[in-house]
DNA sequence: ATGATGACCGCGG
DNA sequence: TCCGCGGCCATCA
Protein backbone atom coordinates (compact mmCIF):
# COMPACT_ATOMS: atom_id res chain seq x y z
CA UNK A 1 0.00 0.00 0.00
CA UNK A 2 1.60 3.58 -1.17
CA UNK A 3 2.63 6.03 2.03
CA UNK A 4 0.32 8.78 0.75
CA UNK A 5 -2.67 6.61 1.26
CA UNK A 6 -1.64 5.44 4.44
CA UNK A 7 -2.66 9.05 5.60
CA UNK A 8 -5.85 9.04 3.91
CA UNK A 9 -6.52 5.79 5.49
CA UNK A 10 -5.72 6.89 8.95
CA UNK A 11 -7.33 10.76 8.63
CA UNK A 12 -10.64 8.66 7.00
CA UNK A 13 -10.74 6.07 9.66
CA UNK A 14 -10.37 9.02 12.39
CA UNK A 15 -13.28 10.45 10.93
CA UNK A 16 -15.54 7.71 10.88
CA UNK A 17 -14.71 7.04 14.48
CA UNK A 18 -15.68 10.28 15.36
CA UNK A 19 -19.03 9.74 13.73
CA UNK A 20 -20.10 6.91 16.07
CA UNK A 21 -22.69 8.44 18.18
CA UNK A 22 -22.76 8.31 21.79
CA UNK A 23 -23.96 5.01 23.76
CA UNK A 24 -23.45 3.31 20.38
CA UNK A 25 -20.37 1.01 19.01
CA UNK A 26 -19.01 0.04 15.61
CA UNK A 27 -16.54 -2.62 15.18
CA UNK A 28 -13.24 -2.27 13.92
CA UNK A 29 -14.17 -4.12 10.23
CA UNK A 30 -17.04 -1.53 10.12
CA UNK A 31 -14.60 0.97 10.65
CA UNK A 32 -12.61 -0.18 8.09
CA UNK A 33 -15.00 -0.28 5.26
CA UNK A 34 -17.01 2.64 6.18
CA UNK A 35 -13.55 4.24 6.10
CA UNK A 36 -13.58 2.77 2.45
CA UNK A 37 -10.70 0.29 3.55
CA UNK A 38 -12.14 -3.76 3.75
CA UNK A 39 -10.27 -5.73 4.89
CA UNK A 40 -8.14 -3.48 6.74
CA UNK A 41 -9.61 -4.00 10.67
CA UNK A 42 -6.21 -4.97 11.89
CA UNK A 43 -5.18 -1.54 10.78
CA UNK A 44 -8.07 0.28 12.89
CA UNK A 45 -6.86 -1.70 16.06
CA UNK A 46 -2.77 -0.73 15.06
CA UNK A 47 -4.17 3.05 14.95
CA UNK A 48 -5.77 3.62 18.08
CA UNK A 49 -3.19 1.41 20.05
CA UNK A 50 -0.35 4.31 19.02
CA UNK A 51 -3.54 7.03 19.90
CA UNK A 52 -1.51 9.60 22.41
CA UNK A 53 -3.99 9.43 25.72
CA UNK A 54 -4.81 13.19 25.58
CA UNK A 55 -6.66 12.12 22.26
CA UNK A 56 -10.53 13.28 22.71
CA UNK A 57 -11.53 10.51 20.04
CA UNK A 58 -14.21 7.96 21.20
CA UNK A 59 -11.50 4.82 20.82
CA UNK A 60 -13.45 2.84 23.42
CA UNK A 61 -16.65 3.03 20.58
CA UNK A 62 -15.24 0.60 19.18
CA UNK A 63 -15.27 -3.08 19.81
CA UNK A 64 -14.64 -6.57 17.71
CA UNK A 65 -17.28 -7.90 15.79
CA UNK A 66 -18.69 -10.08 18.16
CA UNK A 67 -19.98 -7.12 19.96
CA UNK A 68 -17.29 -7.69 22.85
CA UNK A 69 -14.31 -5.44 24.13
CA UNK A 70 -10.85 -6.95 22.40
CA UNK A 71 -8.77 -6.83 25.74
CA UNK A 72 -8.00 -9.14 27.92
CA UNK A 73 -10.96 -9.17 30.66
CA UNK A 74 -8.72 -8.84 33.47
CA UNK A 75 -6.70 -6.23 32.19
CA UNK A 76 -6.90 -2.59 32.58
CA UNK A 77 -7.81 -1.47 29.61
CA UNK A 78 -10.77 -3.12 29.20
CA UNK A 79 -12.34 -1.90 32.61
CA UNK A 80 -11.52 1.26 31.17
CA UNK A 81 -13.32 0.60 28.01
CA UNK A 82 -15.67 -0.61 29.68
CA UNK A 83 -16.67 2.12 32.15
CA UNK A 84 -16.56 4.51 29.84
CA UNK A 85 -19.02 2.37 27.64
CA UNK A 86 -21.68 2.13 30.57
CA UNK A 87 -21.19 6.20 31.63
CA UNK A 88 -22.88 6.71 27.99
CA UNK A 89 -24.94 3.81 28.62
CA UNK A 90 -24.38 0.88 26.99
CA UNK A 91 -25.01 -2.45 28.34
CA UNK A 92 -23.49 -5.29 28.98
CA UNK A 93 -24.39 -8.89 29.61
CA UNK A 94 -23.03 -11.00 32.42
CA UNK A 95 -20.35 -12.77 29.83
CA UNK A 96 -19.18 -9.21 28.89
CA UNK A 97 -21.32 -9.05 25.70
CA UNK A 98 -22.62 -5.83 24.59
CA UNK A 99 -26.31 -5.37 23.95
CA UNK A 100 -27.25 -4.69 20.48
CA UNK A 101 -26.14 -1.04 20.26
CA UNK A 102 -24.61 -0.89 16.83
CA UNK A 103 -24.24 2.03 14.76
CA UNK A 104 -24.18 0.66 11.40
CA UNK A 105 -26.65 -2.87 11.62
C1' DA B 1 14.44 -12.05 3.85
C1' DT B 2 11.57 -14.56 7.01
C1' DG B 3 8.75 -15.61 10.67
C1' DA B 4 6.05 -14.00 14.72
C1' DT B 5 2.68 -10.90 16.37
C1' DG B 6 -1.47 -8.10 16.86
C1' DA B 7 -7.23 -3.56 20.32
C1' DC B 8 -9.51 -8.43 13.55
C1' DC B 9 -13.14 -11.38 10.79
C1' DG B 10 -16.13 -15.19 9.20
C1' DC B 11 -17.22 -19.83 8.94
C1' DG B 12 -17.74 -24.26 10.91
C1' DG B 13 -18.33 -27.80 14.40
C1' DT C 1 -21.90 -19.69 23.08
C1' DC C 2 -17.28 -21.22 22.87
C1' DC C 3 -13.09 -22.83 20.02
C1' DG C 4 -10.14 -23.57 16.22
C1' DC C 5 -8.61 -22.44 11.61
C1' DG C 6 -7.53 -19.89 7.63
C1' DG C 7 -7.42 -15.41 5.75
C1' DC C 8 -6.09 -10.72 6.19
C1' DC C 9 -2.28 -6.81 6.36
C1' DA C 10 1.35 -3.86 8.56
C1' DT C 11 5.09 -3.85 11.93
C1' DC C 12 9.10 -5.52 14.07
C1' DA C 13 12.90 -8.76 15.64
Amino acid sequence: MKTIEQHELAERMFTVIGAIPRGKVASYGQVARLAGFPNYARKVGQLLKHLPPESTLPWYRVVNSQRRISFASDSDKFQEQKQRLEAEGVTFSGTNLIAKQCFWE
